[in-house]
DNA sequence: AACCCGATGTAC
DNA sequence: TACATCGGGTTG
């Protein structure tokens, strides 16, 4: 007997053990540990056989199985091999995304099944002190769950797993190995809190996605404020009720928690909350709870598509453009597109929605592969905001902004309002610059500038992370006349605490905000209502939302408007609609403005006049002359090295190693290769090839083909290699 | 990728 | 001579 493993090698194969006379015969889904070369580690069990190619002699047997039930279910293994062959990425490092960090590295101990607590019959609140708050809490969260719950979730519930143990010791909880089950749960009521009245588009959007059978992708097309959240609520409630499961994917900026307590608190269900934050063993345990399906929403970032489900009934997929959902490193999956896979695989439907939809899928939707629905009313007599494109043509800009518009921002906190200025720059300025000789302090490992932050004060890379203290003198000729160059969050933080003296002033990037903590207090401080300013990057743009706030001031439109990126004037726009969906709402109807050089430039117009959608149709016509995506498809082998010109004359090699195994009719188009826009960065020299078509299947074959030659060439040391299947960014 | 091995370089 | 560095080969 043979069993076939998946190692975390870059090697694109299985590796044959040899199953020992004495050992069980591991199940496909379980891991073992293994001799491989001299190491030891471990690896996934694909597939048993009978025999092997490999000679016996060279056959070892594996040294520990360490599971007897499958870890992976048979579906989720499936669904890797299916996301390893379509993005080039080496069958076993990408099947160990299908495990939790945990059980990627740690043999023993083995990983302990799930502690329940359940309520001692008769067991009465009374009997807890009642200054015991919390712990009563508990106990009304058990008492009306009705049955027993996993340490998971009640630490998901937002509650101390310690909680337990005063409970415990007062005979109201004792521990079992026995789970509630979907079906008890189902017949409890599956709402905590009655659902809201719809209006007639959302409760039509919620009944196309009831009526769907099978595999279905709608694509909720909503304005902030149209109440897709509750749609995706009433959507879901039918799932579980049936006892299904439900996977909502979200963007990875921290701002879950909100959408989060919106479930708990409309659902019964348990729910869990999977993201960047989660120790490797509350992660694992929460996995569990979702495979044994103890779990029956799960609420998760990019990774959580690969998490195994017992009975999956939908997924849903809120910002659906956002990019986060597409890895940008290692194992480059799209969660969007592996979502659609999974769920035509189990034939379940999908929900995406977005008030900025991605291109592709407003393309996908025209051709009927998407049902579309369309939410544009706003809840209720909610204004849409009023744009304005200000000139900023001869202006002399104070610290980045107009005088006008800082007149504007006045106005309205005069009026007890408060205002939103987004900026897309981290930092006091973008760079040094020498007063005497123009040139400008650059980081010494990539072409870029080094930006200058004040608090704490040092020069920091934001491409390679680069730090060094601000130095006195220019190092080209000697001056000591350095003085910042442009204006960053910082800066505008300061000038605006100076400008406007007796108003508060909150700075939002990844620098002021490092704890989720941080965030919540100042989220609290912006929702009393007091008139403030918030300066910030993207951050400020995602998921929440600011009633109060009546203006934002967008102070440099232009960035990406002449991107070099096919996909810079889509981002932009979908950037700017988002950051004007946070302000106003109900009776205060709010005002952007945005600082451009190019207030007539026709896309801006139609985006800040005709609205996302009409841009939407001007920017696919404009992609489909141009025989760009999404009316075609692309993939990039990208190469960095330590040398200038080494990566390019490498990716020279691989074009013309494909020119001659495939003739120009079965090959794609091929570009490059080309030095990347920024061609240094972090001390590697990088370059690209691209490959465009039609045709995915085109594409998949001549890659398919490239991967296993460049998994065998021997001049591959001195460079490093990756494949980028439906690449989000063409830099 | 991680590891081994053999070849070549280099400090003393 | 002892040890470091580089390149190439292998992993079941």
């Amino acid at each position: 007997m043979i069993v076939r493993v998946a190692l975390p090698v870059p090697l694109n194969r299985l590796f044959d053990y040899a199953v020992a006379a004495d050992s069980a015969t591991p199940a496909v889904g379980a891991r073992v540990l293994v001799n491989f070369g001299r190491r030891s580690m471990i690896g996934l069990v694909c597939e048993l056989s009978d025999h092997s190619d490999v000679p016996k002699n060279k056959l070892k047997p594996f040294e520990a199985l360490l599971e007897s039930e499958p870890l992976v279910t048979a579906e989720q293994l499936a669904l890797g091999q299916w996301a390893a062959k379509y993005y080039k990425y080496p069958l076993g490092d990408a099947l160990m995304h299908l495990l939790p960090t945990l059980a990627r590295k740690e043999p023993a101990p083995y990983p302990k099944p799930p502690t329940y607590w359940a309520l001692t019959e008769g067991a009465n609140r009374d009997q807890i002190s009642k200054r015991a708050v919390r712990q009563r809490a508990l106990f009304s969260f058990m008492h009306q769950d009705n049955g027993a719950v996993s340490t998971a979730q009640i630490r998901s519930a937002g509650f101390d797993p310690k909680l337990i143990q005063p409970l415990e010791a007062l005979g109201i909880v004792y521990q079992t190995d026995q789970p509630a089950t979907l079906s008890t749960k189902a017949t409890s009521t599956t709402l905590a809190n009655q659902s809201l009245t719809l209006n007639a588009e959302q409760q039509s959007a919620v009944d196309s996605i009831h009526a769907a059978k099978g595999f279905t992708a709608f694509l909720i097309e909503g304005v902030t404020g149209s109440g897709k959240t509750e749609v995706y609520l009433q959507s879901i409630e039918a799932v579980i009720a049936k006892g299904h499961q439900v996977l909502v994917l979200v963007p990875e900026i921290g701002l879950t928690p909100q959408l989060v307590e919106r479930f708990n608190h409309r659902f019964n269900a348990p729910i869990v909350a999977l993201h960047s934050g989660l120790s490797d063993r509350v992660r694992f345990d929460a996995w569990q709870s979702i495979k044994h399906g103890d779990t029956q929403i799960v609420i998760g970032t990019r990774s959580s598509i690969y998490v195994p489900f017992q009975s999956l009934g939908m997924i849903l997929i809120d910002e659906e453009h956002d990019a986060s959902f597409k890895q940008q490193e290692g194992f480059r999956y799209h969660a969007r597109d592996v979502a659609l896979v999974r769920a035509k695989r189990l034939n379940i439907p999908v929900v995406m929605g977005s008030a900025t939809p991605a291109l592709e899928s407003i393309l996908n939707a025209k051709e009927a592969r998407y049902t579309p629905l369309s939410l544009t009313q706003r809840a209720g007599d909610a204004t849409p905001p009023s744009f304005e494109l200000h000139d900023i043509r001869g202006v002399e800009l104070d610290t980045g902004l107009a005088p006008e518009v800082i007149h504007r921002i006045h106005d309205h906190l005069t009026l007890g309002n408060q205002v939103l200025v987004f900026i897309n720059r981290r930092g006091f300025a973008p760079t040094l610059m020498c007063q005497q000789c123009g040139s400008t302090v650059d980081c010494t490992r990539c072409d870029a500038h080094m930006t200058l932050h004040r608090s704490p004060p040092k020069l920091h890379c934001h491409h390679c992370d680069r730090q060094t203290p601000i130095p006195r003198c220019c190092t080209t000729c000697g001056s000591d006349e350095l003085r910042p160059a442009g204006s960053g969050t910082e800066r505008l933080e300061d000038r605006l605490t100076e400008r406007f003296d007796t108003t508060r002033i909150h700075r939002v990037d990844r620098d002021s905000t490092h704890s989720r903590s941080a965030f919540e207090t100042l989220m609290n401080q912006v929702n009393t209502g007091e008139p403030c300013i918030l300066v910030g990057t993207q951050m400020l743009a995602k998921g929440h939302h600011f009633p109060n706030v009546t203006l934002v001031v967008i102070v440099n439109a232009d960035a990406g408007l002449f991107s070099a990126d096919l996909r810079g004037m889509e981002r932009t726009a979908q950037l700017i609609m988002q950051v004007a969906g946070r302000a106003g709402r109900a009776e205060r109807p709010g005002e952007v403005i945005l600082q451009t050089m190019h207030a007539d430039h026709p896309l801006l117009n139609t985006l800040v006049h005709g609205g996302y959608r009409i841009f939407a149709e001007q920017e696919l016509s404009a992609r489909q002359t141009a025989q760009l995506p999404p009316f075609s498809h692309q993939a990039i082998i990208r190469a960095e090295a330590r040398r200038q010109g080494w990566a390019e004359a490498y990716l020279r090699r691989v074009r013309t190693y494909l020119e001659q195994r495939f003739t120009a009719a079965q090959r794609p188009l091929i570009v490059g290769p080309l030095p990347s826009l920024m061609e240094k960065r972090a001390g590697m020299y990088r370059a690209q090839l691209l490959f465009s078509s039609s045709s995915r299947a085109a594409i998949q074959a001549v890659l398919q083909d490239a991967q296993q030659w460049l998994e065998t060439d021997k001049e591959s040391s001195r460079v490093r290699w990756n494949i980028d299947i439906d690449p989000t960014d063409s830099l």
